[in-house]
DNA sequence: TTGAAAGCGGTACCAT
DNA sequence: ATGGTACCGCTTTCAA
């Protein structure tokens, strides 16, 4: 059942139904009716890969992410997804590891399905070396990584200032007398350089020492890794006497460490996940605005596509969500 | 850049290009070379669109969940995604939400997308009056839902055994000499039923009354929920000697308020989650096997589109993940 | 092995 | 307001 099937039924022509199918005024009523009673009676659905062959678009936008069963990407993609659907955009859902080949082939397989725009969930599509592919994409349609900042024309950037998240944190620990300040990570792509800035940054503020022993990186992020780390730190004689993690699965690993040994101290998560309110006592921890960031980031890319301009880098500040294992003076 | 632009700086018909695009073997070795090479040096790329309109294909497949912000169905789609991508197929990801409307147009977004299968995660997609939109596109393209049972031809199922995941919950629990255990639950898809019906299949084989006191429902799926539901459940002096609960999250929840109370009971969640992970002590729960069940899903729509049978009903016995909060006398 | 040409199912321009 | 038709880019059948 086509569009010309549709208008021999109706006595009409194929250009007809097609305008009715595109809402175009230059139809007279009586004509419409007819041919949208034909449709809902034939259940007629347009084939979505002939009208894109002709618009040279399907209303499909590509979402890159390493894993979207990592909670924070999963709240992105939930998001972004959400907000691109209200748009009437479908969306393409590519995972693709860490691996910088990966990410490009997957990249180009979102390309090659001719996707109207792209989004890149996490700071780990900021390569360290080559960012060539980017490039190449943000050539063919309009691109925006969420969480990350890179100056390449055509990409927009929505993000979170978590090296200032850092800082702060660092000097609300330090005013509540903490000295020793346990920072607790495990990549450095640029979300994680930029808050390792952030912990540096904070401690000469505060005018503390960087200890290199209080810089701890775990194997992995999982919360075996980091207990295990913390624990060995514990066991090799350095005490910290607060903790900040990079993200909220570190420190609830630390968590867990820490309460073996006995020991309870100030303890900042990042991300303000579930997981952090899963612990007892639940963590504080950095929101980091995903909540603002997704439907922002969308909505650049709809300008975009609208052929409009659109900023290239949008930064929201963080917001500390306090919890049970650390809180500020101001709301005690 | 298309199939003829290349054709003509290659000297050949746009067939042979073609030709050459589907690997066909009646080409010879110089001709293929020699449009390889050009298609290299002109970055040809094959319009998707094109190519679908003449195959009816995109090689994409829908899946739809309620949330991939949920940590369970973030697992689930993670892994299907990755099965099925190796299969070649891309994802086109849909949130409906919970309301019967909206997953009916979401589904038929995806119809319409001629997608050329569609993967429904979680048991929310069997309604309980009204599946005519499942008949209606399983007659269109091969259909798998994952965690629920209908029988509905071209509709395959494939779950895990959560009846008897409970069932068993109940009987080691007694095993240990509960004998007033609270079942924690939130909603009653197919799922939540089959866990009901679990519970009092595994109270009756242990001669234990069922006391509507101690099956407790909460408003939503979520720690601040169970937590006040187990609060009040205690103010108001009912004193379970363990928990079940249908999800992590509601254990928890439940966990918290045991803790509030100065009360220490064996407690067992569901899923199997990193949320159970974080807790301590951490949640003995059930592993409902997503590890196994979404590559089988994928691998049964394979069959399906390759033009062969394929079972309706997939059914994964659970398997229990013994850790802090309940241990059975023999792994002890 | 290769080429010519008829679809696939719409869109949109140009007439009327 | 409506119809005729070229075109989008690829696949595939039929001939050569």
């Amino acid at each position: 059942m086509n569009i010309h099937d549709i208008a021999a039924r109706c006595g009409v022509s194929s250009a007809t139904v097609s305008r009715v199918l595109n809402h175009s005024p230059k139809v007279s009523e009586k004509t419409r009716e007819r041919v949208l009673t034909v449709m809902r009676e034939e259940g007629y659905t347009p084939n979505a890969f002939a009208r894109g062959l002709g618009l040279d678009s399907m209303k499909m936008v590509g979402i890159l992410c390493t894993d979207v069963a990592d909670l924070y990407y999963a709240r992105a993609v939930s998001l972004v997804e959400r907000s691109l659907r209200e748009r009437g955009f479908d969306i393409l859902l590519c995972c693709t590891g860490n691996t910088l080949a990966e990410k490009q082939r997957q990249l180009n397989r979102l390309l090659e399905k001719r996707v109207d725009a792209l989004v890149l969930i996490g700071s780990a599509f900021r390569e360290e070396q080559d960012n060539s592919h980017l490039k190449k994409a943000a050539d063919q349609v309009p691109v925006v990584i969420i969480n990350a900042w890179i100056s390449i024309p055509n990409v927009h950037c929505v993000l979170c200032d978590e090296r200032e998240a850092m800082e702060r944190n660092i000097r609300l620990l330090a005013a509540k007398g903490c000295r020793r300040i346990l920072y607790l990570y495990d990549t450095l792509t640029y979300s994680g350089l930029e808050k390792l800035s952030g912990i540096r940054e904070g401690l000469a503020a505060c005018g503390l020492p960087e200890q290199k022993e209080l810089f701890l990186k775990t194997p992995e992020k999982s919360i075996a890794s980091a207990r295990q780390a913390v624990k060995e730190l514990l066991e090799g004689g350095i005490l910290p006497d607060a903790v900040a993690a990079s993200e909220d699965l570190l420190a609830v690993g630390a968590q867990k460490a820490l309460k073996e040994a006995g020991i309870c101290i100030p303890l900042i998560g990042f991300n303000n996940s579930t997981y952090g309110e899963c612990t007892s006592p639940a963590l504080t921890s950095v929101d980091n605005m995903l909540d603002m960031i997704c439907p922002t980031a969308v909505q650049l890319l709809a300008k975009r596509l609208a052929g409009q301009e659109a900023p290239q880098k949008i930064l929201f500040s963080s917001r500390l969500v306090e919890r049970e294992t650390f809180q500020t003076e101001e709301s005690k």
